[in-house]
DNA sequence: GTGGTCTAGACCACG
DNA sequence: GTGGTCTAGACCACC
């Protein structure tokens, strides 16, 4: 869908960021298969309520990672790798968060099986809010 | 210890911020116990290889959240309440990144069973390396 | 208003808290509302006469207190709590202020009754004044 | 008495103010009669567990204000002008800190009102502790 | 343009 | 010696 409220300029992380993330996201779950066109700058940046830099950034970046590719007078359109490659990413992403996470939780001297107490008790927690 | 080399001036993570979560952890580690009086700016700054006003930056901050004193003339002390609030401070921010991985697990749709299997998969990698 | 001589460089107190005073005085006071952008670091720097490494820092601070937030690119916003948190900072300091000259007044041995007619005699001098 | 676990190396007022307030306090209210003779920079600096250069210091600005004067061989002696030098800075110390505080409840859009009934709330604080 | 961080070096009050 | 404040001017990421 790529459009719903996802921006939050509050956040820590970067609007453009942010804009990257829904795509690969949304890449990745299938609701942007590959070939399909993404809207341009000016009417992304529309929707969002962003400066049109901002997104211009966002699709330079996509760009780079091969998800998106500028097709003359068309606009962006998502390459045919694309999903494999958004799907890698969401994964990879994870997991490097959950290093970072057990990075910090063995630094700091908990043990596996906290580590895993902890884990356990989130996931109750997000199911719980879920 | 407070200085091995522990100052990553390229990370995206301030100096000053490293500064602090180093004493934090050596706090919470035991390692610079209640009442300790820590290394004076200069001498620091000077061991860290950064600007004194740095180092001061990440006093005021420790000294903002009651894990040091300042003890006029003679430099500043770790208080009583430090080892707690460090320790506390430090299971928070593990939390923290546990939930922050949870969550974008489940954005990613990866079951509860699939994250599991990610953090056993992490924990024997980070228990091999160790 | 924000702006008006307010800055005195030989007072004891730092630059940086009296511009922090002056905000939260101008957010309780209601002309400076919720949502407002604040003039940026640069600006108001230059009307007064300080430099920007000092206004910054008042920002930061007012922004740990919860009183601004930063919108990126745009500048510093005031916060929709920050009324009710400025008026509650500026009763406190008024409180915290009365209790020490209180205590002054108690310790030198003065009666609940003399206390009251020194403020008597100053809320008229500073009425008469006024 | 001059000596009754009066200093508090934490407080924001510096230690050698501590220690003139004190001597301010005991003169004002007889405990240190004109003419009595205070212990030495050495001797009080060991009964304050101070540094003698802090003491020296206070006794300098006491000296300036003619509460005490030194006695050549002897040390320092009260003034006889100090009872009613000391009486006076308390009175004065007391009200100046009234009219700063109502200064500040002023400025805040309090009435007169407002502040009595904050100063007898505090009244009541004090008196119920005392 | 905005705020955030860092280096550099000055001055001050305090002990 | 200590920490605290200030000026000065640089660089960065973000919008």
């Amino acid at each position: 869908m790529l459009v719903r409220e996802c921006i939050q300029p509050d956040s820590p992380v970067p609007i453009y960021e942010q804009i990257v993330d829904q795509v690969v996201f949304d890449v990745a779950s299938g609701s942007l298969p590959a070939g399909e066109t993404i809207p341009s700058v000016r009417d992304l940046a529309g929707l969002l309520a962003v400066h049109p830099n901002t997104v211009a950034r966002a699709f330079q970046k996509l760009a780079e990672r091969g998800v998106i590719t500028p097709r003359r007078g068309l606009g962006m359109e998502v390459t045919p790798e694309a999903p494999a490659l958004c799907r890698a990413a969401r994964l990879d992403a994870v997991r490097g968060r959950i290093r970072d996470a057990l990075l910090h939780a063995l630094s700091s001297s908990l043990s596996a099986d906290e580590v895993r107490k902890l884990v356990e008790d989130e996931l109750a927690h997000v199911n719980g809010r879920h």
